[in-house]
DNA sequence: TTCAATAAATGAACATGTTCAATTGTCTTT
DNA sequence: AAAGACAATTGAACATGTTCATTTATTGAA
């Protein structure tokens, strides 16, 4: 058999690899979506996949662990997308409602498979995907301190409060925000990004208003 | 036998109950404090109580549940200090920071079952306990929004901002700093306090800065 | 006290995540 | 092409959370 078939440079054990794990990532999206993350089992995955149940487990460290596969390739997109769309010249609220709403419109279409993903990262980032998952993450609050220290620096905030601090307060105050979107029954990207712009206006402006104290 | 031995009015059913329910958060709480939660078993739980496995599943619904069956009756406890605790006549900043400091306290006195308690509620809260369990988490976002409501009225803040969202995003910042000093190894009160203060301040005096805008 | 009614407790059986020794498939070397 | 080395796959076996039909204990009425 001649192997220039599908995969580009690879040997066909390469090509084995990755072909069963875009069936598994497919199988295991699809399941997680339909019937939810705990009433899918391990065993249904892999008979979708069409491998053994042990093969799973080569692919990721648990189930858990399952949905971090399935999440990097998108989180990466929508990263891209994101830090694509942030607008410059314009305030510090626009610009996080900005970077902000790509979130949203993904995670309003699928918001069982959000919640889930939420419930199982908030701590204890075991697995062989998580890694990159919280690259993902970091990356983030990266790109918000970035946008921090440029307002600074061209005047629209005031100098003095740590960046790295107020990067990691937005990022808080975005999922605490996400949280509460998403335990609506069927959550409105419209509803959850005014929330989340009238919360961070409310972070740049203060409480204690224009007197300064 | 006399039926006059240690519950007060109870009968027996009423009074063998209550014990079955001690011995049961008793041993939970050990084991899950001494071998971690994933690492304990339902059954050395119910051994270890001197009750059958199935008796543990009817006084939680499951075993995520005995977490809030444990932190219940403690939360009550800390609550009842954390307000006593709110200075009068000082800044918000202050009131807030009293507020929280005995949460941090307890907290870092069992940073493990915090931690497992954090990961297990962050969604999903069903189960017989759960809903104590958010009774006290309303009850604090109520709380705080008193303070600000106060704070508002003697002109300590500004007008204008709906209290009931600072409330939550206090709320959200100090779940998101709580979430952040337990990732430490051993986290340390006073560190976490500190930089929850700063959290605080900076959401007070905004990150604009005292020109207003 | 005796008995029926009800509540509580029990643990075997089941469901499902995970492991790992055995097997199969692929690659490299000769 | 054959053989040996290595990687990947497999699924039976295991561990553990949960259910539920059965048993036991408690209560109130006769």
């Amino acid at each position: 058999m001649s192997e220039s078939e599908i995969g580009a440079g690879m040997g066909r054990r390469e090509r084995n690899k990755a072909d069963k794990l875009r069936r598994i990532k497919e199988a295991a999206y699809r399941l997680f979506s339909e019937k939810g993350y705990d009433q899918t089992t391990t065993r249904e995955i892999s008979a979708d996949a069409g491998v053994a149940l042990g093969t799973i487990f080569t692919y990721a460290s648990d189930k858990r662990d399952l949905l971090f596969l399935i999440f990097n390739d998108r989180q990466d997109e929508m990263r891209r997308v994101s830090f694509a769309a942030i607008p410059e010249d314009t305030s510090l609220a626009d610009q996080l409602e900005a970077l902000f709403t790509p979130f949203y419109y993904h995670f309003a279409a699928e918001p069982d498979f959000t919640r889930y993903l939420l419930r199982e990262l908030t701590f204890f980032t075991d697995g062989v995907q998580a890694p990159r998952f919280q690259e993902g993450r970091l990356s983030i609050v990266k790109r918000i301190r970035e946008l921090v220290e440029d307002a600074v620096a061209d005047g629209r905030l005031a100098p003095g409060n740590p960046p790295q601090v107020v990067a990691e307060m937005v990022f808080g105050l975005y999922q605490s925000e996400l949280r509460r979107w998403l335990s609506e029954e069927t959550p409105a990207v419209n509803d959850g990004l005014h929330r989340l712009r009238t919360v961070f206006e409310i972070l740049i402006a203060g409480l204690a208003g224009p007197k300064g104290e």
